[in-house]
DNA sequence: CTGAAAGCGCTAACAT
DNA sequence: ATGTTAGCGCTTTCAG
């Protein structure tokens, strides 16, 4: 206890005694402004002098403050993150999120960003608006926000500056995986192995996301290439995104119809729904009916058969989401949509057709 | 391009034009020091003052600036985060990590403290205390460091308020789950099944992580309360946590033995690279072999059976994180450990043992 | 090229 | 009970 005391008494000091650019004034006899600028390549110092300032803060080990360099410039080096529990899923279990995340959080490291969660409805009843400007945030990422939330819209037109990666937010730059081309190559891999009848599963298209839509209408195109008639019998729209509604989206649709041979799931959690009802009813995978999913979760090589899927580039997405972010914030103009590939995975959930 | 311009203008001047105390003492004719204490309850000011002031910042939609704030009071009501990729797993895609944070955030959020990710190695060079002492964080959340790193072990040892909840760093609380608790569960599940041959399948265990070594401990014990031999045939170490060697694991220990008829692995992700060998070997679950995993991956129950497994409580840990490490802040004595219990889910890769 | 002065927004210590 | 003064650490004019 006394133990603990004193430690944080040696933080308190610790952080109080750190070493400022008075210190380093006084040691290397300039002034505090010539240290400023010595030690952020500003203004015009002679090189002798600038050496001789970094030498010393060097040996001094001088760390700048952010805090205070944060109150004269604005620039906090603070990049806010909006990932919302919304009952799609909770926030940082979501597979596509946390891939995003991840690299995200490297990428602007890389370039001195520190990322801080935003949230909404706090203690101090801030909005998202007002937590930036409580933290002087200078950008944000948004990853996953309400649905039709009007505090994020109010967000997106604050002119503060934003990257979407999930969701289309009017007048803020997205980032997504081209899921209509993916749709269509899931189909067309189907089409390859001999399937005609070949059904959807997806959540209904909500116009914000364009996950569920694009899948849908890639689905749509390739279907009308071969030349296959649309059939609305064989598309089964669900809630939302989990295992439960993709259960029962099968159930639906194996009582309706009973031709289809093969079916394109909007995203695995689904698909492990859907598996679930046809391994309960006998229905033997991929012998009596072929699967393709999205996202290759984590799961997707361990379901019985592994579930054939896309796996999202969410490094790229990523990448893309911090370079067009930075851009954004340095007033660079940044294009409003960007779409990025996803990889087929092919694994045991499908099978050529027997004629 | 032009409206992203203004956009961003508009952003600047918004954040430069935000509302101080200084606006606040003109409005209602107080001075500044007065309005900072009305809004913050300090001092002694009559009632009337105070609600004319908050009356005030009410209407103009005032809210305080933690940078500026920060500056004289040194709380910045950040916690830092560390959550690093290593070779276990990258940060945000593990299920356990993930889980915490979310809880932790939600809890920090109530109290008003924002999180922030720490880094180690970025741009600056910038240690984790250096991290700190430049973000002026109030405490740091370890919840996965690098193994045996010297940087967190400075931090420890810094007087920074810290909790980690994985990990046993000395010095710092630690918060986990009873795992050797639930080792002994897990024997004891598959004892009542009439198993007796019993193997071990975890990580060789690192005396820093509690995981593996304390659910191997309560495999032991569980083993010895039954009177059951120990043998070190049984037992099979794997390198890391990933499924490929959980997949290697399985197959070292069944070319050793052929006795065993259940095994308690150390994690379910392991877990799956056993099933999957067992699959491949044909060897059937859960009637040749009966497994029980840990984490309850959200694989978990998608598997072919679904696996047995014990779910850990991360709110739970979380919660008591983020209140032990408040209490550190507040220079309140915290315990040095914690265990939070795990609960077992029984699906399907167990199978009584038919006599 | 360098330094003096001023200010970012807030709070603590002291006067009044 | 309220106001004055000063300062947190840094940067940005603007003189010199």
């Amino acid at each position: 206890m006394q133990n603990r005391q004193e430690l944080a008494t040696g933080y308190v000091e610790r952080v109080c005694s750190m070493i400022t650019i008075y210190d380093l004034a006084r040691i290397t006899g300039y002034s505090a402004p010539t240290v400023s600028k010595a030690l952020n390549g500003t203004g015009k110092l002679s090189d002798e002098t600038r050496k001789t300032i970094l030498a010393a803060a060097e040996k001094a080990k001088y760390k700048a403050n952010v805090t205070a360099r944060a109150l004269t410039t604005k620039h906090t080096k603070l990049i806010g993150v909006i990932l919302e529990n919304t009952v799609m899923m909770r926030g940082f279990e979501h597979p596509l999120f946390c891939g995003i995340l991840d690299t995200f959080r490297e990428e602007m490291d890389e370039v001195g960003y520190d990322l801080l969660f935003m949230s909404k409805e706090n203690k101090n009843g801030m909005s998202y608006i007002d937590h930036c400007a409580y933290r002087n945030v200078e950008g944000v990422l948004v990853v996953n926000p309400e649905e039709n939330d009007l505090e994020m819209t109010k967000l997106a037109h604050s002119g503060i500056p934003c990257v979407s990666t999930n969701v289309i937010i009017p007048g803020v730059c997205t980032i997504v995986t081209d899921s209509a081309a993916a749709g269509q190559v899931a189909v067309e891999k189907l089409l390859a192995a001999g399937h005609t009848h070949i059904a959807f599963i997806g959540p209904s298209a909500d116009k914000n996301n364009p996950a569920s839509k694009e899948r849908y209408e890639g689905y749509c195109e390739a279907l009308a290439k071969a030349n296959i008639p649309y059939s609305e019998d064989l598309v089964e729209y669900c809630p939302d995104w989990l295992s439960k509604s993709g259960y029962e989206a099968a159930r639906n649709l194996f009582k309706r119809t009973n031709s289809v041979t093969a079916i394109f799931v909007a995203s695995d959690l689904l698909a492990f729904g859907v598996m679930a009802y046809c391994h309960e009813v006998g229905k033997r995978i991929p012998e009596k009916i072929s699967i393709i999913g999205f996202d290759d979760d984590r799961a997707a090589q361990f379901t019985s058969p592994p579930l054939s899927t896309f796996k999202q580039d969410t490094a790229r997405i990523a990448q893309v989401a911090a370079e067009f972010l930075l851009q954004r914030i340095n007033g660079v103009p940044v294009p409003d949509f960007v779409h990025v590939p996803a990889e087929y995975i092919s694994r045991g959930s499908v099978a050529q057709l027997k004629k």
